[in-house]
RNA sequence: GGGCUAAUAGCUCAGUUGGUUAGAGCACUGUGUUGAUAACGCAGGGGUCGUAAGUUCGAGUCUUACUUGGCCCA
C-alpha cells in the first residue's frame, strides 16, 4: 500500500448536497421575471378556477381602491404586500380568493393637476368645456394608473390584472349613480345651506386643503357701537377685520361666564370685556379723558338676550347669544356674528333660527336687496366685498352715525385661494347632504346613525363587525356618533354628477325610480358626460321616453344640479357595484354563503375616517347591513426612531429604491416580521435584518433540495411505524408548527407565523436536524433505511416550508418549489402542506437536555485545544438514561462519535482512528482505512 | 384642544385571568469547522420592562399623572 488513506480524496462517494437552487438570489434582477412568467402563466385565473373547479368556498378581500396619481410610496409597498399575504394565504388554505385591483379616479387632486398644467400653459379651466376638462382629467388618470400597475406588478401581488376597476368606468360611474338614485329615493338626501369657504375669483367653494394663508395680510379693523334698544347711550362695543359683514350681521355673542366692564366716557357707555377694556379705551379715546375707573361689572350671561340697534339698517335690531367661541386675546369679547359669513357664525345662526341666507353672490358682490333700508348715500348693491373703496364707505357711513369708535389697518393672518393666491371668503351655499339621524333604514327601521352603531358595536342583536385591532371599534364608533351628516356636494368638474333634478314647482328631488334607471343607464352607455346634456339644451334627454308627456312635464319645470358627489362617495360604494353586482350575476366575486359582501377590508387605520367610513354609512343605508365582516388596519411607515416620513427631515426612501437593492421578497420579509397593528419601522438597517433573515431562510431550503431530487424526482414513502425516532420528532415537531404558523395567519398575525417559521428553521432544522443527520445523508448507501427516513422527513419539511413561506415570499418558494418539482409546477397553486401527523417520542425533551448539557462540556473541551469538532468527541451519559434512549440516538443527537453510558455526564478526545471517508472516530477501522459502514458502501 | 393608540435587551417581537432569578430569533463577542463555505455548528455577554406616584402580601401585567411617538379631527 503506497497510498495512505488519508490522502485519498472520498468526497467523490459522498452525496453531497447539490442543487440548482443558488445560493445567491439576486432578487431584483431576477423578480421581474418572475412576475411576468406568472402573468403569461396566468397563475392568478388557473388558480381561482381550480378552487372553483373543487367547489372552495369563498373569501373576498375587497381592495380599496388607490388614488390614480403619482408612484406608490413605502406605505402602498406594506399595504399591498400586506393584502397580497392576506389573499395568498386564503387561496393556500383551500379559498378561492378573488382579488381585483382598482383604481380610485375622480376628484380634486387629479384636477387640480390639469388645472396647474393650464395656468402653467397661460389658460383657465374656464377656456375648456365641462367636457373637455374631464377628458384631460380621465386621461391623467389613465396615465397614473398604468405607472401605478407596473409598481404593483412588480410587488409579484397575485390578482386579477386583466379586469381591474376604475372609478371612472362607465359602469362604475353608472353604480354610483345607481346607489345615489338609491338613497334618493330612500328619502336620505336633503339639501340645505352651510358655511363654506368661498373663491370669488374662481367663483368656487374650496377644501381646506386648497387653502393657503398669507401671514401679513391688511385689513381694516373697526369698533362699532351697538346702541341697546330701550337703553340710550348704553353700547355693545363689537370689533371685526372684516367690515365688510357688518350688512349682514345678526347678533351678537358674549362668552356667559366672561366679565364685562360698563365704561363711561362722556355721556355714552360702552360694554366690553373686562380684560379688554384698558385697551379699548385707549385705542378709541386716545384724547377723551377716562371718567372713572371703577366700571360696574357684569358677567356675560347678563348680556345675553339683550337687543340692539344694527349699525346700518335703522329697522333691524339683533340680540345677544352666549357663544362658546367667544375669546377675550382680541377685540372686545363681544363678537359680531354674520351667520352667512363664518363657521362659527352659521352655527350660531343655525343654533338661534337666524337668517342664513347669503347677501354676497358667487363673484363675491352684494346682492341688490342689501341696498333696502341703507341710510342714504351708501351704495352696495353689485360691489365686491373685497373692494377697498366699499370698506372705506362702510367706516364713512358709520362714522357719520356715530357707530364707529375707531377704525385702523391691522395686519393678521388670512386664507387666500391656492391657485389665485386671492383671499377668500366665507359664505353660505346650498349643499346636499345625506341624512343620517332623521330617515330611517327600512331594513333595521332606525337612522343610518344608529344603524351603523349597532353594527359597529354588535348591538340590538347585529353580527357586529370584526375590528382588528380591536380598538378600531372604539376609533370608528367615536366618529360615526359624533360626526355631521355628510356633505356629499361638491363644485367641481372631475366627479360623478349628483344626478339630481329638483321639481322647482316642489322643491323635492325627482324620486322616480323610472327616472332613475334611465339615468342610471344614461351614464352606463355614455358615461358622466350624459348629464351635460342641460348645457346643450338636450335635458329631454335626461327622462325616459314619454316621461315628460306622460307627467305633464318639460324640462324647464326642473332645475338640475351642477354640483358633482363627494370623491368618498365613490369609493364608499364600490362594495355595491364592484363586488356585490359582479357576486349576483355570478361572476367572478360570486359568493353563495349568505356572508356579507366582503369578508375582510383591509387599509391604513387612518381609513377609519375615510374608506371603512364611508363604506359603512353608504352600506347601511342601502342595506341595512355592513359590507365587510372584518376591518383590518396596518400602521403608517415610520423612520427607524418612529417618527413619520417626511421630506423636510430627509428621511424618506422609494419602494423603487428598496427593491433595486434587495428584492421584493425582501420587504415583504421586512413587513412580514412586523407588527403591522401599529407603525412599521424602516431603516436602512431594518432591511438589513430582514436581508440576514432572508438569507437564513433560503439557505435552510437550498440545503434541503440539495438532499432532494431535482425536476420532480419521486422519493419513497416511509410509514411512521418505519420511522428512526429522530425523524419521529423532527415530523411531530414539523406539524405543530405549521399549524401554529397557520393559526397566526389566520388570526392575520403574519408576523408572529413567521417568527415560529424561522425559530423552527434556525433552532431545530439548522442547529439539531440538519446538523446530525449529514452524516446519514452523505455517508449512507442512498437505500439505507436510515437515509430514506431522513430524505422522506425533508420532503416534508420542504412541502410544509414552501407553502407555509409562500404568502410572505412568493418568489423564493416559488422558485424552490420548481427547482424540486420542475418547471411545470407552482407553488402558489399549492394548498398547505400540513406534514404527516407523527406523534411525539417520549421523553425528547430529556434527550436535548442532555444534548445542551454535552455541548457546554464539549465547548469546554474545546477552550482547552484537545478537539475541535465534535466527531472528534467521545460522549459518556448517565446510566439512568439507558432504557429510555438507545445508545445510537443519544450518539446522533449529541452528534458525536462515540457514546457509552457512565456514571455521569463526561466529555473525552475520542481515542480511536478517524475514518477518512466519515470522518468519524472509531477504535477500528477496516484494512481499507475505512469505517466498516463506509466500506461497505466505497467497496461492498 | 378632542378621539383612538403605542412605549419590554442594539433590532424585530413573546410575555395567558397580577405570583418564584422577564423569554425567543436576529445582531454582537469568542470559538470550531471548511463535505450547506459570500455558508454551517457551539458557547457567551446584553433588558428591571418610557418616567413618577398609587392599589396590592406581591405588578412588565391594574389605576392616575407625565414624557416621547403615530393616525384622525378641531
Amino acid at each position: 500500500m503506497t497510498t495512505s488513506p488519508q490522502q485519498v480524496d472520498y468526497s467523490k462517494s459522498l452525496k453531497l448536497p447539490r442543487t440548482g437552487f443558488p445560493m445567491r438570489a439576486n432578487l431584483p434582477s431576477r423578480e421581474p421575471g418572475w412576475v411576468q412568467r406568472w402573468l403569461t402563466e396566468q397563475v392568478y385565473e388557473t388558480l381561482l378556477a381550480k378552487r372553483r373547479a373543487a367547489d372552495a368556498p369563498t373569501y373576498i378581500v375587497h381592495l380599496g381602491p388607490p388614488y390614480a396619481n403619482g408612484n406608490f410610496h413605502l406605505g402602498h409597498t406594506l399595504a399591498y404586500g400586506l393584502k397580497d399575504t392576506i389573499v395568498r394565504h386564503k387561496f393556500l388554505s383551500g379559498f378561492a380568493s378573488p382579488y381585483v385591483p382598482g383604481w380610485d379616479c375622480h376628484g380634486l387632486p387629479i384636477e387640480w393637476k390639469i388645472e396647474q398644467e393650464l395656468i402653467a400653459a397661460g389658460k383657465t379651466k374656464r377656456d375648456l368645456s365641462v367636457t373637455e376638462l374631464r377628458d384631460r382629467c380621465r386621461a391623467y388618470a389613465r396615465q397614473w394608473m398604468e405607472v401605478q400597475q407596473a409598481e404593483w406588478q412588480r410587488m409579484g401581488v397575485l390578482a386579477d390584472w386583466a379586469r381591474p376597476y376604475r372609478t371612472m368606468d362607465r359602469a362604475n360611474e353608472a353604480g354610483i349613480v345607481h346607489c345615489l338614485g338609491q338613497l334618493v329615493q330612500r328619502g336620505m338626501v336633503y339639501n340645505k345651506l352651510r358655511s363654506t369657504l368661498w373663491a370669488p375669483v374662481e367663483e368656487t367653494a374650496l377644501a381646506e386643503a386648497e387653502i393657503e394663508y398669507q401671514e401679513d395680510y391688511k385689513s381694516t379693523a373697526v369698533y362699532v357701537a351697538l346702541e341697546l334698544v330701550d337703553r340710550p347711550n348704553e353700547y355693545l362695543v363689537i370689533w371685526t377685520t372684516t367690515p365688510w359683514t357688518l350688512p349682514a350681521n345678526r347678533a351678537v355673542a358674549a362668552k356667559a361666564d366672561e366679565e364685562y366692564a360698563l365704561i363711561t366716557v362722556k355721556e355714552r357707555k360702552f360694554y366690553v370685556a373686562n380684560h379688554l377694556a384698558e385697551k379699548f379705551y385707549s385705542t378709541c379715546f386716545v384724547e377723551e379723558p377716562l371718567l372713572r375707573l371703577d366700571f360696574p361689572k357684569f358677567i356675560g350671561s347678563q348680556l345675553v338676550g339683550l337687543t340692539y340697534h344694527h349699525p346700518l339698517y335703522a329697522d333691524r335690531t339683533g340680540t345677544v347669544y352666549h357663544g362658546d367661541h367667544v375669546t377675550t386675546d382680541s377685540g372686545t369679547g363681544l363678537v359680531h356674528i354674520a351667520p352667512a359669513h363664518g363657521a362659527e357664525d352659521f352655527a350660531l345662526g343655525q343654533a338661534h333660527g337666524l337668517e342664513l341666507a347669503c347677501p354676497v353672490n358667487g363673484s363675491g358682490r352684494y346682492e341688490a336687496y342689501v341696498e333696502e333700508g341703507l341710510p342714504a348715500g351708501l351704495t352696495l348693491a353689485g360691489r365686491s366685498v373685497l373692494d377697498k373703496q366699499v370698506i372705506r364707505d362702510i367706516c364713512a357711513t358709520l362714522e357719520r352715525n356715530g357707530s364707529l369708535l375707531h377704525s385702523s389697518s391691522y395686519t393678521h393672518k388670512y386664507p387666500l385661494s391656492w391657485r389665485s393666491k386671492a383671499p377668500v371668503i366665507f359664505r353660505t351655499t346650498h349643499q346636499w347632504f345625506i341624512d343620517l339621524d332623521e330617515a330611517t333604514v327600512p331594513e333595521t327601521g332606525k337612522s343610518i346613525r344608529s344603524s351603523a352603531l349597532d353594527l359597529i358595536h354588535a348591538r340590538s342583536g347585529n353580527r357586529g363587525v370584526h375590528w382588528q385591532p380591536e380598538n378600531g371599534e372604539n376609533r370608528i364608533g367615536a366618529m360615526i356618533a359624533g360626526r355631521p351628516d355628510w356633505c356629499i356636494s361638491r363644485q367641481r368638474a372631475w366627479g360623478v354628477p349628483i344626478t339630481i333634478m329638483v321639481d322647482k314647482a316642489t322643491g323635492e328631488p325627482l324620486t322616480d325610480p323610472a327616472v332613475w334607471a334611465h339615468l342610471e343607464a344614461l351614464v352606463a352607455r355614455k358615461g358622466i358626460d350624459a348629464w351635460d346634456t342641460r348645457l346643450s339644451g338636450k335635458e329631454a334627454e335626461l327622462f325616459p321616453q314619454g316621461w315628460l308627456q306622460a307627467h305633464g312635464k318639460t324640462p324647464n319645470d326642473f332645475t338640475y344640479v351642477r354640483d358633482i358627489l363627494d370623491v368618498w362617495f365613490d369609493s364608499g360604494t364600490t362594495w355595491h357595484h364592484v363586488v356585490k353586482a359582479d357576486s349576483a350575476a355570478g361572476q367572478r366575486f360570486h359568493r353563495t354563503d349568505g356572508k356579507r359582501v366582503a369578508d375582510v377590508y383591509e387599509e391604513g387605520s387612518d381609513q377609519h375616517r375615510g374608506w371603512f367610513h364611508s363604506s359603512l354609512l353608504t352600506s347601511v343605508a342601502l342595506t341595512g347591513d355592513a359590507p365587510y365582516e372584518s376591518v383590518v388596519t396596518h400602521g403608517f411607515v415610520v423612520d427607524g426612531q418612529g417618527r413619520k416620513f417626511s421630506k423636510s427631515l430627509g428621511n424618506g426612501v422609494t419602494p423603487g429604491e428598496l427593491l433595486d437593492k434587495y428584492g421584493m421578497d425582501i420587504i415583504r420579509l421586512w413587513v412580514g416580521s412586523s407588527d403591522y397593528a401599529e407603525e412599521v419601522r424602516y431603516s436602512p438597517a431594518h432591511m438589513e435584518a430582514a436581508a440576514d433573515q432572508y438569507r437564513a431562510i433560503r439557505n435552510a431550503l437550498r440545503w434541503v433540495l440539495g438532499n432532494l431530487p431535482e425536476g420532480g424526482g419521486e422519493i419513497t414513502t416511509v410509514a411512521e411505524s418505519a420511522l428512526p425516532e429522530l425523524e419521529r420528532y423532527i415530523l411531530h415537531r414539523l406539524g405543530t408548527v405549521l399549524a401554529e404558523a397557520r393559526a397566526h395567519y389566520d388570526a392575520f398575525a403574519f408576523h408572529q407565523g413567521v417568527r415560529t417559521l424561522q425559530t423552527f428553521i434556525n433552532t431545530e432544522l439548522s442547529n439539531l436536524y440538519f446538523d446530525v443527520r449529514k452524516d446519514t445523508l452523505y455517508c449512507d448507501r442512498a437505500d439505507s433505511p436510515a437515509r430514506m427516513a431522513c430524505v422522506y422527513a425533508l420532503e416534508q419539511i420542504f412541502r410544509g416550508l414552501a407553502t407555509h413561506l409562500a404568502p410572505i415570499i412568493p418568489f423564493t418558494t416559488d422558485e424552490a418549489w420548481r427547482s424540486r418539482y420542475g418547471e411545470g409546477a407552482c407553488v402558489h397553486l399549492e394548498e398547505y402542506a400540513k406534514g404527516p401527523n407523527v406523534a411525539e417520542p417520549s421523553g425528547f425533551e430529556d434527550l436535548l437536555g442532555l444534548r445542551n448539557a454535552a455541548n457546554i462540556k464539549i465547548e469546554e473541551l474545546r477552550a482547552t485545544g484537545a478537539v475541535g469538532a465534535n466527531t472528534e468527541v467521545s460522549l459518556t451519559y448517565p446510566k439512568e438514561l439507558e432504557g429510555f434512549f438507545s445508545t445510537e440516538l443519544i450518539r446522533l443527537v449529541c452528534n458525536v462519535s462515540a457514546a457509552t453510558a457512565g456514571t455521569e455526564l463526561k466529555v473525552t478526545k475520542h481515542s480511536g482512528h478517524k475514518c477518512p471517508r466519515c470522518w468519524r472516530y472509531y477504535n477500528t477501522l477496516e484494512a481499507s482505512g475505512l469505517c466498516t459502514r463506509c466500506e461497505d458502501v466505497v467497496n461492498g
